[in-house]
RNA sequence: GCCGACUUAGCUCAGUGGAUCAGAGCGUUCGCCUCCGGAGCGAAAGGUCGUGGGUUCGAGCCCCACAGUCGGCACCA
């Protein structure tokens, strides 16, 4: 429709320069957009504001002239100049509607558009070590992250879901030797205790408790095997109750097998294998919540030689930064960066005096393959990386790409519940696991909740409101709206659950509005309404790419579901004894239903939240 | 000190290229079931858009300064 707009515009201008109306002037964008307020219209154009410099002419006195010169046209109903300078424009109801005939059409594909133009983006996000667990804050990346690639390729961006595993650092040691301690620890307790392998994590676990509790140290007495663990390992080290579950795995694989093994042994065996048990669990995290990656990426991966050349791809990276003169060695030994000269406000140091790279030394790497195979990238991070944004960027503009890597901060989330703070003290860290969030809130209100806000917006998150099952939780009312239309359907069809569930909902859907509904017999304003929220979605999904912001599907699918309810509410859409209806009109609304039902769908898909046919309570969530 | 995000209704937040931008949800109050799913609908009350300047015909929106909140400033990853 915009592109109908705009030609009967560019017409309407060109008739009024022939007429001697208007003087000559180049239109280069007829300036067609939507109106904020419906009053105004369906579509307006801006043209008259827009060449008022080059036709050195009144804004109002342009909007007359184009507008008594515009073509006649079945669809628009009305042309009007208001304001300013605005050129109205009101759709007759027929071509209104169309939008609903669309939205049936093209099913799942309603709304996909080309505005990315095929643009190879990979996308990198969550990207947490993997050492632990994912807590919420990895949560809202996986959430953000997976929506906006679902909107990327919705709106024609060819992409690609990057997971970037760091399992090449020193924190790899501190992870294998923190689980080889407490393995230790399980075996003297077993020992000293007299206790089975499930009694020995538990006292450790609660020996754990009891140093988190005990802030000022009043009462060691009641935590020695934290204090020992600490002191042995002192900062370098991973605390969190689920080491010690590793711990426990590797009693249960192997038994007393590692007690006497050699520390350089036993650490490295652990780490590897916690690695790989880590890893795993954050891959089911991600299915939880239905978010997938096309590719776990392995810092590790950069550090193996080609077997042909024998090169790593670190060293050919620096090789190729070495040919272009942006790195020089300091007298120490250590190897830089030139950084500064592409924005950063210091130079990066990559190889340390001791001879080993720094972390940052892989990324250069990552970059430079980021890079090459893609046109574009955008990396996904939580806000407490800001300071890294810069160095990054130079990189990659070092490299002969400058505006090619995009960073998307993302503010964090607090974790709340009935409103208090979640409490985490120093000691305890910040752990609460997100796959015990998800369990306890389910996935679609969990997804739902950390999607709905712009990235840039710290949020709360409070466990208690989101597993609330009521009306003040957007996605049951989301959801509502689209288990209602599916009964609607069912019943129209003559169809039950069971079966419909058989058919499927597309199947149902034809039987029950039958081929050919007059879409012209729908003229009340909510039925209009739905038809203008509609006529949005495909340019919205564009937007939420083009911007970033795949937090606005939320809206949208708020707005489209309370003109639904809304629409439910002021027309009758089958018969019933007290308000008959006209079969013809009645199998019109059922076409409105199917095409709201199939918006809901799709949109609801793009942001990784189910739409149920049919809505449930789960009584064992109820908080009372 | 420097860098970044935020500050809009009682609460949580939208406001996409300046004009047709003072909005939504929740909460509160009052209404609506002989009805296709009431997890619904309607109505009311509620805000000098953090403060002070500037640009402009026109500023929640752009620029500057200040204040407050949060986060970050390693040869750690």
């Amino acid at each position: 429709m915009p592109e109908t707009i705009e030609e009967l515009v560019r017409q309407a201008v060109a008739a009024a320069q022939a007429a001697g109306d208007l003087p000559a002037f180049e239109v280069s964008d007829a300036g067609v957009e939507r109106p904020a307020d419906t009053s105004h219209g369906e579509w307006t154009s801006t043209v008259a504001l827009r060449s008022a410099r080059l036709a050195r002419m009144a804004p109002a006195k342009i909007a007359q002239a184009v507008a008594d010169h515009m073509p006649e046209s079945a669809e628009i109903e009305k042309v009007e100049v208001a304001g300013p300078g605005f050129i109205n424009f009101y759709l007759a109801t027929a071509a209104h509607n169309e939008i609903f005939a669309e939205a049936r059409a093209e099913g799942d594909n309603f709304g996909r558009s080309d505005a990315g133009h095929g643009e190879k983006v990979q996308v990198e996000f969550i990207s947490a070590n993997p050492t632990g667990p994912l807590h919420v804050g990895h949560g809202r990346w996986a959430a953000i992250g997976d929506s906006l690639c679902n909107v990327l390729d919705f709106a024609g961006y060819d992409v690609q879901r990057e997971y970037y595993v760091n399992d090449h650092g020193s924190q790899m040691d501190v992870f294998g030797n923190s689980i080889s301690e407490r393995y230790l620890q399980i075996g003297e307790v077993m020992q000293k205790e007299d206790m089975g392998l499930d009694d020995a994590v538990a006292f450790l676990i609660q020996d754990r408790e009891n140093y988190i509790e005990d802030e000022d140290d009043s009462k060691p007495e009641t935590h020695p095997y934290m204090d020992a663990f600490n002191e042995k390992l002192g900062g370098n080290s991973y605390g969190g109750d689920y080491i010690i579950d590793l711990a426990r795995e590797f009693w249960l694989a192997d038994g007393d097998k590692w007690m006497d093994a050699p520390e350089d042994k036993r650490a490295p065996e652990f780490r590897e294998r916690g690695y790989k048990l880590q890893l795993a669990r954050i891959k089911d995290t991600c299915d939880s919540v239905r978010c997938e990656f096309d590719n776990w990426k392995s810092e590790r991966s950069f550090y193996v030689k080609d077997p042909e050349t024998g090169v790593s791809p670190i060293e050919s990276t620096f090789a190729m930064l070495e040919k272009q003169g942006l790195l020089y060695r300091t007298d120490d030994g250590a190897l830089w960066v030139k950084t500064t000269d592409f924005g950063d406000d210091k130079d990066r140091v990559v190889v340390k005096s001791n001879g080993e790279y720094t972390y940052f030394a892989s990324d250069v790497a990552y970059t430079w393959e980021k890079l090459t195979n893609y046109d574009y990238e955008i990396n996904i991070l939580g806000a407490d990386h800001h300071g890294y944004i810069r160095r990054v960027q130079a990189v990659g503009a070092a490299m002969g790409f400058p505006g090619k890597y995009e960073v998307l901060l993302g503010q964090f989330v607090n974790l709340l519940r009935n409103g208090e703070p979640v409490r985490m003290s120093k000691r305890r860290g910040t752990m609460v696991p997100f796959d015990e969030l998800i369990e306890e809130a389910g996935p679609d209100a969990t997804r739902y909740t950390l999607i709905s806000r712009s990235s840039n917006q710290t949020i709360d998150f409070d466990i208690e409101s989101v597993r609330k099952q009521d009306s003040s939780n957007p996605v049951y009312y989301v959801q509502y709206a689209h288990a209602r239309i599916c009964s609607i359907l069912r019943r129209a069809a003559g169809v039950t659950y069971e079966e419909a569930e058989q058919t499927g909902m597309e199947a149902v859907a034809e039987k029950a509005v039958g081929p050919d509904p007059d879409l012209a017999l729908l003229v009340e304003p909510t039925e209009a309404e739905l038809a203008r929220t509609m006529s949005k979605f495909t340019e919205l999904v564009a937007g939420c790419a083009r911007d970033r912001a795949p937090f606005r599907i939320t809206h949208y699918v708020q707005e489209l579901a309370s003109n639904f309810h809304r629409f439910y509410n002021e027309c009758q859409i089958l018969p019933s004894e007290a308000r008959p209806i006209d079969a013809a009109l009645s199998r019109a609304r059922l076409a409105v239903c199917d095409a709201v039902r199939i918006n809901l769908e799709v949109a609801l898909r793009l942001i990784g939240v189910s739409a149920p046919d049919k809505m449930y309570r789960d009584e064992t969530n109820d908080s009372e």
